[in-house]
DNA sequence: TTAGTTAGTGTTTATTTCACACTTATAGTT
DNA sequence: AACTATAAGTGTGAAATAAACACTAACTAA
């Protein structure tokens, strides 16, 4: 095989969600500045994960790329929410430095294309090019390398649009998982409160969203029945729903 | 004042809509490659609208000023939808033959941020390079140049959420409009029927379709009542729709 | 004057949303 | 074994919204 070749100005940014049981998370990567001369960090923040593309890849394997080298997964959730290409959106000074030492050029007008991705956080090692990953709650994420805390802000409205049209809640769970964690997914990522019951009957509706035989265990309380999401039977339903030809 | 340089790998394309009156249309431009030994065409075919960016401007004002050069209008509902960055996108044989003509390098990874513009039909002369611009309705448009039949599809699928989500359909339409003529334009995006009693009582609880005194003029029928969008009020009701703090 | 055309209007029914409180199953503690 | 703490799970009635449906009014053209 040759050598990929890397594109030097297309980028994906990933967004990469998670959920810890209460809050949402973003999945950050520190960036430390060493200087060589003294050895010394002249500073270290935060980025979101993201890279440029390959000359013979898509935008969206692009991004696959960035999500499987971080945490080894394929079946993740991945939508492309918007593009990011300000001419000054790599000009902070710090930045300037950063792409400076990577031998980059920081005039070099760089378009990032943004996807944001659902994980379920448990079970996941986390490893990327041997920079230390963390899980951030979104409510205290501070101020960000490049423009990562705009794309941060505009990944957020998309998620909020989406989980409005789409049922990709429990993309932030694991693969069996109780009502009530669901419901949170919900009420947190669109700061609202649900009622329960209310809340349970629209599930009833929802025909992809399955009761299975097990419950929760180790709870110290009634345990909770666990569903599955069957994308099956949820292909079928969203089929019937615009299908105007019958 | 400096010349500007454009950037050769960041494009915009803009899919501008507009309303007949009948069906919904979109805004293409012919393309003709004219062999200039023979001074024959080579061959001709159609293409969105859309231009580089400048590398002083961002993608917003580059997509901007590609509907100001077309139709001198400032004011134009826009919206980002989609990136295509597909390394295939500019390799069908006449595309490459377009480009290499006009001195580009067809291999060259372009990507281009697609943004849908609404517009009023009416009193706009089109105006663009010298080129031929027409309106063609969406349902007719055959094969077009580039990736852009994919970009039209992506737009229409943009456009149809965003009218479920936004009240944008009098966009297209003169400032002052009739409620069948919005109600229309919302049947056409969305290739349904609407009951007009029902859809009458929905806009009456949008405070900002605000009616006026006037009516249609010179119609062999009943003249229907013109209304206007108020940005005012919609700002206002949004605000109140989203404010948690109250 | 008439014919043709679209504007404009209300009611009834079905569906969806909203508000609201008690019993049940489990683990841990005594 | 009994008790406590905790979250799970369940139904009903009222209000708002959506859906179905048909006639009269105002204008132009012939």
């Amino acid at each position: 095989m040759t050598k990929r070749t890397l594109n030097d100005y297309i980028s994906v940014d990933c967004v990469i969600f998670g959920y810890n049981g209460q809050e949402l998370q973003v999945l950050l990567v520190d960036r430390t500045l060493t200087n060589e001369q003294t050895g010394e960090s002249e500073f270290t923040d935060l980025t979101l994960t993201g890279n440029h593309i390959y000359e013979d890849e898509t935008i969206e394997q692009a991004a696959y790329r960035v999500l499987f080298d971080l945490t080894g997964l394929k079946n993740v959730f991945l939508d492309q929410f918007k593009t990011f290409a300000h001419p000054d959106r790599l000009q902070k000074e710090n930045d300037r430095k950063w792409l400076l030492h990577d031998g980059r050029d920081p005039k070099k007008r760089i378009v990032s294309i943004g996807y944001f991705a659902l994980l379920a956080t448990q079970d996941i090692t986390l490893e990327w090019k041997g920079r230390n990953v963390k899980w951030i709650p979104v409510s205290e994420v501070g101020e960000l390398a490049f423009d990562h805390n705009q794309i941060l802000n505009e990944a957020l409205i998309a998620l909020r649009n989406k989980i409005k049209q789409e049922p990709i809640g429990f993309e932030l769970l694991p693969e069996k998982f109780s009502l009530t964690q669901l419901q949170n997914i919900y009420e947190v990522i669109l700061s609202t409160e649900l009622d329960k019951r209310n809340f349970r009957k629209k599930i009833a509706r929802m025909k992809y969203l399955i009761p299975t035989d097990e419950k929760q265990k180790g709870v110290a309380h009634k345990p909770a029945r666990l569903y599955v999401f069957s994308r099956d039977v949820y292909e079928k339903t969203k089929k019937e729903l615009f299908d105007f030809t019958v």
